[in-house]
DNA sequence: CTGAAAGCGCTTACAG
DNA sequence: CTGAAAGCGCTTACAG
């Protein structure tokens, strides 16, 4: 391949010095209209472009925004991707992207080199995510938001899902089509997202002037064993629920499982509901009714917001969005 | 934020000079024990770490390799994406995406544009891509790889399933099982990826010494609405077959609706496979036997063939790599 | 064992 | 309306 050719090339052959080329290019100060159809007409003859990398050290601004993620394979993630392309796309960024498989040490290495790259903005992703994650980031200047991290965090912005909303949405749902023992299979542990769903659905049900029985709450792993055996646990209460609601779809499939294993007819003598929305939801049969987020707009959500710190529009105080779902009513529930 | 630090400055406060820094942290050139240990104090103290960009357009190489798909959120390429990331991320190279919805100006414009950026190297997905889409990059002499691509293309690398072979493993695995008359959902077009899995059947069929019956194939749309009229359409045969093979799992899953709502038992009755597995393959009931790719791993084996286009250690001349899938046996066949 | 200087390819104050 | 020169922050021939 030739030498490749660069922005004095161009100057030369038009005539000019570079910092017209430039000008023309950057259309940041007056050009003469013959010399810029001059500059113009040589660009295209010769092909060339400015090189963004000279002009990312000059401008101290690489055009890229780093997305850091768990696990780029979970569904979630690559439409929050997807969102985050839509919006900064067309005002010329580019996206980078990590994977730190929810390992401390691959998170803080991430951030690290997103640094050392320059890169304008970050937007990190992960349910546990902590602020002092992204602390190298923030003291390096650089933009940074949240996704899923559930504490607001000094000075960064934080996109999350509203899981309390989502408990809260599910229950009321099954509470209007007639349910009003309902169960709940949820995670292991009493925090998170999980822990979030189940205030939501304890809450519906109170301002219902339902009872809260916590012998309808059972924890089990997050897959569908542990959804089989949450409806198991469940089916065997003196009164069971008629109605249960899972933590995830998964989980819910595994209740379907049990369900249809026992002969029960889903949803007349068992209502069951998922969270997610995920693929098979809709593919299975009987079709999930489940509690859907939007990550594709939560990724536009965070360009926008990452897009207006860069060009200093979005306001100075740090935003923290809550993202409302809705159901899905399919033929489960 | 203070002013951010560089190389002189850490130079400076060692007393040595910068080019002395440089060579402690490339390990280039021999320090001497002391002065070494000295500027890695200093460079400690100081917190620095060399700027990339700068470092980048000094040494003509990013560190960056960019992955071109159609569609981030179609769950092959998150796959692809983890799989390069895999190889990729240990000696340092981290991954640009970019997205085209399967739109040409757009695939042109991103290649434009990673040639711009000057990443080290591309990897272009998408079943109906072309040498000539890349062309400008290789022009540039950047290493591009295809995946999915069909034709061996001049000076390329192109790494794909190997489709042919999917069908023809397919449908010798339902001959193994007793079915002789075999139908296929195949998509609406004759050519690309279905196509071949129609001609790897084909060719299974005539090699077990079945006879090929073009009526046993009918093209629909890839969707489940389609698999559900091409079940249709074969069931109304005189002689309908006794297993179906549909070009992907979508459409099987549509010719699953259509067998329960006939009440067929399957496999019994009626044997249905699909292609890809998808996550709700192994999630429907019956789940679906279906044949499966390892994205991951063809991820995997771009990033190794472009690692090695890179330090030279791979052949001058292009690779061509075919991907054999496999079966995954479940219910439905 | 180490340093001064050029240069990667741009943009932008400064000057006219 | 336009240009010469400095500088973004590194690496590396060249020299000693």
């Amino acid at each position: 391949m030739a030498k490749r050719v660069g922005i004095s090339d161009v100057a030369a052959r038009a005539g000019v010095s570079p910092t017209t080329v430039s000008h023309v290019v950057s259309g940041r100060r007056h050009v003469s209209e013959v010399t810029r159809a001059r500059v113009r007409s040589v660009m295209d003859e010769l092909g060339w472009e400015p090189n963004e990398l000279a002009r990312s050290l000059r401008m101290q601004r690489t055009q890229t925004i780093a997305l850091i993620v768990p696990d780029i394979t979970n569904p979630f993630y690559p439409s929050v991707a997807r969102g985050l392309l839509d919006v900064v796309s067309e005002p010329g960024y580019q996206v980078l992207i990590g994977n730190t498989d929810g390992s401390p040490s691959a998170e803080k290495d991430l951030v690290a080199r997103m640094v050392t790259r320059s890169v304008d903005a970050i937007v990190f992703a992960g349910y546990y995510s902590k602020a002092s994650d992204v602390a190298p980031a923030v003291e390096a200047g650089i933009p940074v938001a949240l996704m899923g991290g559930r504490k607001a965090s000094a000075g960064i912005d934080v996109l999350t899902s509203d899981d309390l909303a989502a408990g809260e949405i599910a229950t009321r749902y099954l509470i209007g089509r007639g349910y009003h023992r309902i169960g709940f299979i949820t995670g292991p542990s009493g925090e998170g997202p999980p822990a979030d769903r189940v205030k939501g659905y304890r809450r519906a049900l109170t301002s219902a002037g339902l009872r809260f029985n916590s012998q309808l709450v059972v924890r089990e792993e997050f897959s569908r064993a542990g959804g089989a055996a949450g409806l198991q646990e469940l089916l065997e209460l003196r009164k069971p629920p008629r109605a249960v609601l899972c933590t995830n779809d998964m989980v819910a499939i595994g209740a379907l499982d049990v369900a249809r294993a026992r002969g029960l007819r889903v949803p007349d003598d068992l209502a069951v509901m998922g969270f997610d929305d995920i693929e098979a939801a809709a593919l299975i049969s009987p079709s999930l009714t489940t509690i859907a987020g939007d990550p594709r707009e939560q990724g536009r959500a965070v360009g926008r917001v990452l897009l207006g710190r860069l060009d200093g529009t979005t306001a100075s105080l740090p935003q923290r969005i809550l993202f409302a779902p809705s159901v899905v009513p399919r033929e489960s529930a």
